[in-house]
DNA sequence: CAGTGGTCTAGACCACATC
DNA sequence: ATGTGGTCTAGACCACTGG
């Protein structure tokens, strides 16, 4: 079975494409198994190894997690306690892992600006929630989050439901709303601390902070999160890797 | 042709060693085509499938470069104009793509201290090249650099070779000292402009700055270069995709 | 046209996890 | 023992490049 035109497409492209869309459609929730791959390869008329090289790509793109012997299962935020990294690059200056602690400052529903609006992808003056936190490692206060997130996809959040929950924000945002976050883009500055930022951060107004602009991107490349990040980088620093 | 014992490694993965292994040889020259897929599985008495697969996790290291229909290439930093920002985060704030103007301010001989020395894996008191310099972006300073090389990988540097080089300058590492820098872990902080900083930055002593501190590894993850940044994000930042 | 990498198949077998 | 993903093979064919 194979697709011939001006416009080339992989059969395992296609397949990536379908099996793509049936995460999304949440045909197998956060966690679960998919089906084999040989039951894949039954229901979509091809081979054995052209679902695997679809599955493998949708693996290297963190959507799937492949387990020798076991499954392979749809990502998930939650329990990914060691890959959980990914979406924290504030690591420990001793070396040593560990999970920041996170106490919520505030949690407003508000409207979207012009900015926060163009980067969301919705329009000016849509309800967006705004919530700011702060991130303790190695007993110092060192990250200050201000997330803002579209109201629409978040109804019903609350301080209540945030402090309640035991596991990471976006495992909250994951189980509690059903929406994942697969990629995200930042932008790194350097900033002064201003008076509000110092005192949270337990810094003197004007020391130099490390500033995390982030969009992050659900199904379909859309963005349903945008972050800033203020961090102290006393005891703990950003860590990159270039590949 | 297979190898089973307690500690299993797939024959793809013994490929890929001895291919990276011919790389580091030096048997195919940075931009020269590597022999044929049917060749090499030829020469190592495997199938082509399985030399396709220790090429393709080469290729994902960006050791080598497929190109459909012509070849598969030594990856080189010569050339790579596009993929060149793999090792360059610092971008501009308006989107337009430059490649920033260097001006070499200082080039000296110097001896290892403790955490050179540590960071490099060389002894204390070893000579090292210490080369500082200004990157221009946006018509302004943009980062200070200031770069430290085991002296016995780069012999014969001097200010006026490198001045003469045209490219970018793992180009001219790579293609005059034979160093191939293949990934690099940086640690991001936050700093104040100290006064020699904010002179050649162009910034107010005590201005936030991001600091990026690099180690570079060639074959073998051996470290080859240490380098820390400065850098004043008023018209540029550090991108970064989390993916 | 010939040569390259890229796709797809079918089947055999291996390693791992679970029962 | 069974089912899963992981490896390996052999061969056919496709898409791209360049002479």
């Amino acid at each position: 079975m194979k697709t011939s035109s001006p416009t080339f497409q992989p059969l395992y492209l296609q397949i990536k494409g379908l099996v793509e869309r049936a995460l999304e459609a949440g045909e197998w929730g956060p966690g679960a198994a998919i089906p084999a791959e040989v039951a894949l390869a039954a229901r979509f008329g091809v081979s054995q190894g052209t679902v695997r090289k679809a599955i493998g790509a949708l693996a290297d793109e963190n959507l799937l997690v492949r387990k020798q012997g076991k499954g392979t299962f749809v990502a998930t935020h939650t329990e990914e306690r060691a890959s959980n990294f990914r979406f924290l690059r504030v690591r420990r200056n001793d070396g040593q892992t560990e999970y920041p602690g996170s106490r919520l400052i505030d949690l407003r529903r508000a409207r979207a600006g012009a900015e926060t609006a163009r980067r969301l992808g919705i329009r000016v003056g849509d309800h967006v929630f705004v919530l700011r936190r702060v991130l303790d490692l190695a007993s110092h206060p060192a990250v200050l989050d201000d997330i803002t997130l579209p109201a629409v996809l978040f109804a019903g959040l609350t301080r209540a439901r945030y402090a309640a929950y035991p596991g990471s924000t976006y495992g909250f945002f994951e189980q509690v709303f059903g929406v994942r976050m697969l990629r995200a883009e930042e932008r790194l500055t350097a900033v002064a601390a201003d008076a509000v930022s110092a005192g949270l951060l337990d810094v003197e107004p004007g020391a130099p902070l490390l500033a995390v602009d982030r969009v992050s991107f659900t199904y379909g490349d859309r963005p349903v999160e945008v972050r800033r990040g203020l961090c102290a980088t006393r005891h703990v620093h950003y860590w990159n890797a270039l590949a």
